[in-house]
DNA sequence: TTAATCACG
DNA sequence: ACGTACGTGATTAAC
């Protein structure tokens, strides 16, 4: 016998988008679209899969309702409309099926119950096939035969229901189902029954009267309520009996042997998984081998290499993610014909012997760091991957299996090393080799997509050169003064001490300031300082709501400082203390392929977000130190983005205000207000450099009005104003808008693109923030293409010139250099000269420069 | 693992 | 009438 699973699809996708769907606040991807009920809908077709391994298949969906009762109108108005971020969901769970090699099937005017009738229906009357029904749907269990079960399924479990089990617990055989609903109703599915009649009464009659005519026929022998309610409606009855009952008649237009699974398109299903943002999908899929029979070769002497091919990819694993600290598992070699596998310790012989050959790599940075801690100076690499797909808007994550799933390679995700006891040598093998495979075979994909993007320039005159410079900032790392912010620390625990102390008197109890829950709770209901609510899970305490109600109770302000202190002591204080490293120095990674605009991020730790607006927090910088007779120097670009706007924009005002080297705000005040520079009060300024920074974010009334503490109204119409004074501007942004719209992207100066899916979406918050991306991307992107480029002249420079000084950090729009003493002069020069002249702009770039012996007073 | 908070440009 | 500024990372509490 053939074991045939129909799945009814509409029931399971709708149990697992309402299991989830509670307060409206369900899963979407980060493009905003829903995915909650796919997520349950993919668990449970995998599971019916695995459980039941069925070669055939067919999951049924509803196209509307066969109208075969004059009633009908009144049944379907009783439905309650599909809410719009479930129906969204359904044309792409009939995909994911098509990619799984799953037949579905719909059909104008009928529901996925009668689909399944028919199909159950042909099951019993031919002789090769039972079936298996999967719903939580009672209905269906009127098709139970001899061939036909129902696997019912239940919140967490699921009842097998077959003939014996049907009788068991009803009493009757299974064809009664529609009868018991003819008594008994069924409120969700809008068939009424006989008012009054519950499932228990419904039942007893059945099983004393057969069917629904037999009750009838002794329906004047029935004594009590149940007689006269049974006479009131009849006709209801009847009617819920028509309803109740399984259309098995559907012109399906194929036959059961057509419902055989076949091996579907994974590619296709790993880009849904991918566009959902199914990872753990993702993961676990049973993928194809692409790693092909290629010999494996074993590399136990680099004479084996002597006739390795000219261009080469290959890839090293570490035993940790931070390539600081990690130490090398093993490598990977490809040269397009033979793969091979290098041990830790052969693995610098063999990159001696092929740098000058030409090289392709996954992280390129990764592997220029982690060569140079061991003595090696990595050459000649020409191609990394990740910088490539970064390029092109896929996403890329620091392990190379994430990339190469999504071009189809099996390669196992690096946890599967990581989280082992023990290191699993023969695994760690077949990753590095397929990895160099991956790299190699893609690298001409990545390439042609790049040259058809246009980003080649950007790839090869600014990310590869990056890396190295990046590479050797982060080789180089900051020193830090572990003393200083050991005292820091110690006295920030006393201060702390104190202040917990103040709130709990003043709280009259002790409690965890740290917990927004019970804070919230001492704030707003014991200590009632106001009616401040916000978010789920209680009262929002932060900064915004506390600043409100600052002077309505002491405990505020001081709520407000230990916030501020607690900071400084876990994230600062301890959390870099742990971040040296045995020479005394933090060592950053600049994450390279991360952010949507192209500037960098850098972790463990971030070296980007030290304090410096608070006047306490800032005295964490008298931490970070220069090398003996050196001085660290701070170079700032002063106001970039708003001079990258002047420069799209091409407002007259403003390009004449930087070319003067003027205060911009200032002059926006001027220009505004209609003013002298003279008479430009403070809030004035304040107000217009508001506005300036809103313009760069994509701003909106309501934003403004928070930033500045104004009503709506007041924003909208200082927005109005600017927009009429600088008509310049809303040119601008309207033509960004709307190449946006035109071409899915927006684009900086130097070409690199995003790709904002969000514009797409049909929910216009969601559209509105892809119209606020599309707003500030070119203008934060160009100004990290500017610096990114200047610091690659500055790398170039310092050669050339024998300068021994070194740039150390990057902070979005400065640079922080460790100078010797006897160089200042010349480095100020460089630095200043190259961050100035970098790109011509339609006005000018400006940089300030400041020294000191600490990063305190270089600032 | 996620939400809330806050540090930076 | 919607619910809002753009881009990041680390820590903590609470599930």
């Amino acid at each position: 016998m053939k074991k045939i699973v129909l799945v009814d699809g509409n029931n399971l996708l709708f149990r697992s988008y309402y299991a989830t769907a509670y307060s409206g606040n369900f899963m979407k991807n980060s493009k905003g679209f829903p995915t909650n009920g796919l997520y349950g809908f993919i668990n449970m077709i995998n599971k019916i899969i695995n459980d039941e391994k069925p070669k055939y298949m067919l999951v049924a969906f509803d196209k509307g309702k066969t109208f075969r009762h004059e009633k009908y109108k009144d049944y379907k108005a009783g439905r309650i409309e599909m809410p719009n971020e479930l129906k969204l969901q359904f044309p792409k769970a009939k995909e994911l099926l098509k990619y799984m090699g799953i037949k579905s099937f719909e059909i104008e005017n009928y529901e996925a119950d009668d689909i399944i009738g028919t199909l159950a229906k042909e099951v019993d009357e031919e002789d090769e096939f039972n079936a298996l029904i999967v719903s939580s749907d009672k209905d269906l269990l009127q098709l139970i035969s001899d061939e036909v079960t129902v696997k019912l399924l239940k919140t967490k479990d699921y009842i097998m229901m077959d003939k014996d089990k049907f009788k068991e617990i009803y009493g009757l055989t299974p064809d009664k189902m529609i009868d018991i609903k003819a008594l008994q109703g069924d409120a969700s599915d809008n068939i009424p029954g006989v008012k009054g009649i519950g499932e228990k009464t419904a039942l007893k009659l059945l099983q004393e009267y057969g069917d629904l005519d037999g009750v009838y026929e002794n329906v004047l022998n029935i004594k009590g309520s149940t007689g006269t309610k049974l006479i009131n409606d009849k006709e209801n009855a009847y009617y819920s009996k028509e309803l109740a009952t399984i259309y098995k008649e559907v012109p399906l237009g194929f036959t059961l042997e057509d419902t055989k699974l076949n091996d579907g398109d994974l590619q296709g299903l790993k880009n849904m998984y991918e566009e959902l943002e199914f990872y753990s999908f993702l993961k676990n899929m049973k993928v194809q081998k692409k790693s092909e029979d290629i010999n494996l070769i074993d590399v136990k002497d680099i004479s084996e290499l002597d006739n390795l091919g000219d261009k080469v990819s290959f890839y090293i694993e570490l035993d940790k993610t931070n390539y600081h600290i990690g130490n090398i598992l093993g490598m990977g070699l490809y040269d397009g014909k033979k793969l091979y596998y290098v041990s830790k310790d052969l693995v610098l012989d063999v990159l001696d012997k092929i740098n000058d050959k030409e090289k392709y790599v996954y992280d390129y940075k990764k592997h220029y760091v982690l060569l140079k801690k061991l003595g090696m100076e990595l050459e000649n690499v020409s191609f990394d991957s990740s910088i490539a797909a970064y390029l092109l808007n896929y996403n890329v994550k620091d392990d190379a299996s994430y990339l190469a799933n999504q071009f189809g390679y099996d390669i196992p995700f690096y946890e599967t090393i990581s989280k082992a006891k023990e290191i699993d040598y023969d695994i760690v093998k077949k990753m590095v080799c397929d990895k160099a495979k991956f790299i190699y075979d893609t690298k001409p994909q990545l390439e042609e997509e790049m040259q058809k993007e246009d980003c080649m320039y950007l790839f090869n005159e600014i990310e590869m050169p990056l890396s190295v410079v990046l590479g050797n900032m982060e080789y180089e790392g900051i020193k830090v003064d572990k003393k200083v912010l050991e005292d820091m620390s110690e006295e920030l625990d006393k201060k702390i001490e104190e202040i917990s102390n103040k709130i709990y008197e003043l709280a009259e109890e002790e409690f965890n300031i740290s917990s927004p829950k019970q804070l919230g709770d001492i704030l707003f209901e014991k200590l009632k300082i106001g009616t401040g609510k916000k978010t789920k899970s209680g009262y929002s305490t932060d900064k915004s709501v506390l600043d409100k109600y600052r002077d309505r109770h002491p405990i505020v302000p001081l709520v407000l400082e230990h916030r501020m202190l607690s900071k400084l002591q876990s994230t600062y204080l301890i959390g870099l203390q742990g971040n040296i490293l045995e020479d005394g120095k933090i060592h950053t990674i600049y994450t390279q392929t991360l952010t949507r605009t192209g500037r960098l991020s850098s972790i463990e730790p971030n070296l980007q977000n030290i304090p410096i607006r608070t006047d306490y927090g800032k005295l964490i910088r008298k931490a970070f130190l220069p090398e003996d007779n050196s001085v660290l120097l701070s170079s700032d670009y002063s106001q970039i983005e708003l001079r990258v706007f002047a420069h799209f924009s091409k407002v007259p005002n403003w390009i004449d205000a930087f070319k003067n080297d003027m205060d911009i705000h200032t002059r926006t005040a001027m220009d505004i207000f209609g003013v002298s520079e003279k008479e430009v009060t403070s809030l004035m300024r304040r107000q217009a450099k508001a506005v300036n920074f809103g313009i760069l974010y994509g701003i909106s009334s309501f934003g403004l009005a928070t930033d500045i503490g104004c009503s709506v109204k007041e924003a909208k119409a200082f927005i109005d104003k600017y927009f009429e004074t600088y008509s310049g501007t809303k040119v601008y942004m309207d033509g960004v808008i709307k190449d946006a719209y035109e071409k899915g992207y927006v684009s900086t100066i130097m070409n690199r693109k995003r790709k904002i899916a969000e514009l797409n979406n049909t929910n216009y918050i969601i559209r509105q923030q892809g119209e606020r991306m599309a707003l500030n991307t070119p203008i934060q992107g160009s100004s990290a293409d500017i610096l990114k480029k200047a610091m690659i002249e500055i790398y170039n420079v310092f050669k050339k010139n024998g300068i021994k000084s070194k740039m150390l950090l990057q902070v979005h729009d400065e640079l922080i250099f460790n100078v010797l003493e006897n160089e200042l002069d010349k480095v100020k020069k460089i630095v200043n000269d190259c961050m100035v002249n970098v790109y011509k702009l339609d006005v000018p770039l400006k940089v300030d420069i400041q020294t000191g012996k600490n990063w305190f007073e270089a600032k």
